[in-house]
This record gives C-alpha cells, structure tokens and sequence, in this order.
DNA sequence: ATTTGTTGTTAGCCTTCGCTAACATTGGTT
DNA sequence: AACCAATGTTAGCGAAGGCTAACAACAAAT
C-alpha cells in the first residue's frame, strides 16, 4: 500500500523529532503535530503495520529502515523545496509552510529537477533562482 | 466555508471544459474527471449550495462570478507552475501531472512570487529559470 | 406508442483521518 | 502503601469524498 500525506508527515515528524532529542515518543509527535494523543496512537499503529516504525516497551519510537528512507526523502523534498521558494523571494515563513504542504505531492522527476536547480544555482545566490 | 482541493479541481475542470465546449454538462465533467455520475452530483450540489456553480433546465452547467474567479485563479497557477517546472527541465507530462496537485497548496503569496518569476524570465528561456 | 439509451439523482457503503470520552498503566511523591 | 500525574490505548463519532445499485426522466428510434 502506497504512503498518503498524512503518514508521511508523520514520518517526517518523527525524524525530525529524533535529530533534536535522544527518545521521540507519541506524546512528543502529538505536540509537535497539534494532534491528540490517540489519533498519534492510531496513526502508529498503521505505520507499525505498514513495518515504517517501531516501538520499544518504554514508549520510544524508531523508524525501521524503509521508514527512515521515506522520512529522509520527504523531509530532504522540505528543505529544497523551501530553498527554491525562499530564492524566488518568498518569505521564510511563508516558503516553510508551503514546502510543507507541496513535498507530499510533488513526483520523484519533479524532485530531482527542482534539487539539480537549485544545487546548481547555490553558489551564485545573486543570480535570479 | 473554504473550497477544498476537490471542489478546486471540479470548478477549474468546468471552466477549462467551457473553454473548449458550448455547453457542460455534469456527464462531461464526470468523464474529463474519471469520476462517476454520483460523485460529480453531489460535488456539483455543494458547488451550487456554495454559490459558485448553477444549471439551468437543460443541465448546463455555468459558473457563477465568484465560482469564475475560483476557477480561473486555480487554473492560472497549474499554467504558471506548468511553465515553472518545464523551465527547469521537467517534462511537459510530468511538469502537468504535478501543477495540477501542487497548484492546490501553494499560498497566495508564494503564486504570486512564482508568478513574477516566471514573468521575468519568459523572454530569456535560454536561461536558467 | 413502446422501447431503448443517455443523463441525472437518491440511497447508502467505504476509507481516511481528525476528534472526545473513558480507561489502563506506570512512575514519582507524600 | 496510597495517590496523582503523565502517557498510551480503546471505543466510537463526524466530515470529506470517492464508489455501486437502483431509479427517474426524457429523447430518439423502431
């Protein structure tokens, strides 16, 4: 079964999560997504199904390698995605935001187009995106 | 009530299919969509309950003035972003295929930054967008 | 005039993914 | 030991938005 939105952003969440603090545990993807603590359980327990995530029995969530795969690309689509806004002249806050939201829908040739672009284009930040 | 990603794409498919067509009718939609017959019906319903759509005795459907702008606003950005991603060597199938998710979750200030980009760079495609 | 095809609607099902209410577990404090 | 706070789960609700089955209405053809 392909990912939708919703478990990818909370792959992603979790990845994060886990790059700021040694245990991410639900009630720690519950805060940072605004969610309520069982729809964090519920959607766990799908991405535990689908073999992205696991847990230990102190509550501590890790994303299994395929997880972790998933988490990575979509939050790598975050960061280039803000990058080729904020270049175009979107402002911080604003580009993070919608990067949020495009990273889920855009497709793999997409992505690689819109990574090349803006690798190629880092080193002359002068020059128009 | 704010329009969804779904009552988007039913209001730009009206308009694009009155660009090319006479007279729209609900099967129309339901074809050039993918949809079934009871799915554009209710669709179109709410659309009507919502102000922004209205059949006449025949089954034509029209858009009204502020269902118009809707449509033309969404179907401004997949062009826009259609061009943005073809400039930046994503295929013209694919450069489609996407703007027509992303056009749906980009903010209005990131369009219109887009917007000026691609504007400023339209008569220098030899350039990296 | 009856039959048949096209179009639209109604009823009702399913999935996704939020939510609250209520309960279970566990760990620290008095 | 008893209690309370924090965490997680279970049960079940609701909205959105697809779907099929079945029916209604009307137009065209025999």
């Amino acid at each position: 079964m392909s990912m939708q939105e919703s478990g990818e952003m909370y792959l992603e969440t979790i990845h994060v999560l886990s790059l700021k603090m040694r245990n991410v545990r639900s009630i720690d993807v519950a805060e940072e997504m605004g969610y309520s603590k069982p729809s964090v359980s519920r959607a766990l327990g799908i991405l535990k199904k689908q073999g992205y995530a696991e847990t230990d029995a102190a509550g501590n969530i890790t994303l299994t390698k395929e997880g972790k795969k998933i988490a990575k690309n979509i939050y790598e689509r975050h960061l280039i995605l803000t990058e080729l806004l904020t270049r175009i002249g979107v402002d911080e806050k604003t580009a993070m935001e919608d990067a949020c939201r495009v990273e889920h829908y855009i497709s793999d040739k997409t992505f690689k187009a819109i990574k090349k672009h803006v690798k190629e284009h880092s080193k002359n930040p002068e020059l128009p995106a």
